[in-house]
DNA sequence: CTAAAAACTTGCAAAATGCAATTATAAGTT
DNA sequence: AACTTATAATTGCATTTTGCAAGTTTTTAG
């Protein structure tokens, strides 16, 4: 388990199966992807398509239709931009802030808990160390750039 | 960036995007999910079908699939167990091996771009977190046991 | 020796994906 | 202004992925 790959293996592929049993909130049933997409919504301000579905490395068509299925949930709203109008603006509604506070509510829970099996010392190294690290692969020419091909 | 989850979201975000661009070995064009299966594979000892997919999640209808096309791809097979006939174990072929260090190789070189970017401390102390951290996982009653409902 | 359970596979229908083509708007060129 | 090119987003279509229900084969229990 010395090897730096297994050790992100594993944990990806745990925190993938939290994913997985963690997107149920008021009955509506979210998949992983479309916590993603919700969450990434929240966080940037009023981004285009484009942007949201280049962040998180989606096809655009895919991702329109992904955000069809969020607006039919009423989760998602799509602004038509006043200076541009080939381009459409996304944000939450009310009721889609309500569900991405109370999945953000639920994961952290969910550290919380597994936090409380290490230290509080180990816990902010951990945390520290992870903000470095994205950080890092910021930084880094291969990644978060969803190179094609 | 106080909020631990979006640290998490953040950074598997970022994993996820380097991993769609990192299984390509041979010709060979191999998905996240066909990585995370010969990863399982190579790590277990001629575990059973089942075990396998329990340990990642899958459906085994769905796992039954997928580990027959990578018996068509030459890189997965499938023993009889001699003391329970109803039970496969499965192991990878030689080609397997090959395709499976090779991906692994190519993620350690990824990662080490990236620690590039960080002292040498600071990687020995992310390492040493999420080795914790994954152990606090197995520890949690919520995670890693893919609860149905 | 029959019934129940376990491991795995297949049928089928639903959902997700991505390329190619299309629509609508904007920007650049002559 | 007229025309071409570029950009943002959507839709058509075919492929792939998924999971439930049902089936086969083998093992275990009563």
């Amino acid at each position: 388990m010395e090897n730096p790959r297994e050790l992100f293996q594993i944990m990806t592929r745990r925190l993938g199966l939290l994913n997985k049993t963690c997107c149920s909130v008021d009955g509506c049933d979210l998949s992983v992807n479309q916590s993603h997409l919700l969450y990434e919504i929240d966080r940037s301000h009023n981004p285009s398509m484009q942007q949201v579905a280049e962040t998180l490395g989606t096809d655009i068509t895919t991702f329109s239709r992904q955000v069809q299925s969020l607006m039919k949930m009423n989760l998602v709203q799509k602004t038509p931009d006043p200076t541009d109008r080939r381009i459409y603006t996304l944000s939450l509604t009310p009721e889609g802030s309500r569900v991405t506070a109370t999945i953000d509510q639920q994961m952290n829970e969910f550290l919380n808990e597994v936090f409380s099996n290490m230290s509080e010392f180990e816990t902010e190294t951990l945390l520290r160390s992870i903000k470095l690290f994205n950080e890092a692969m910021g930084k880094s020419s291969k990644c978060c750039k969803p190179v094609t091909g």
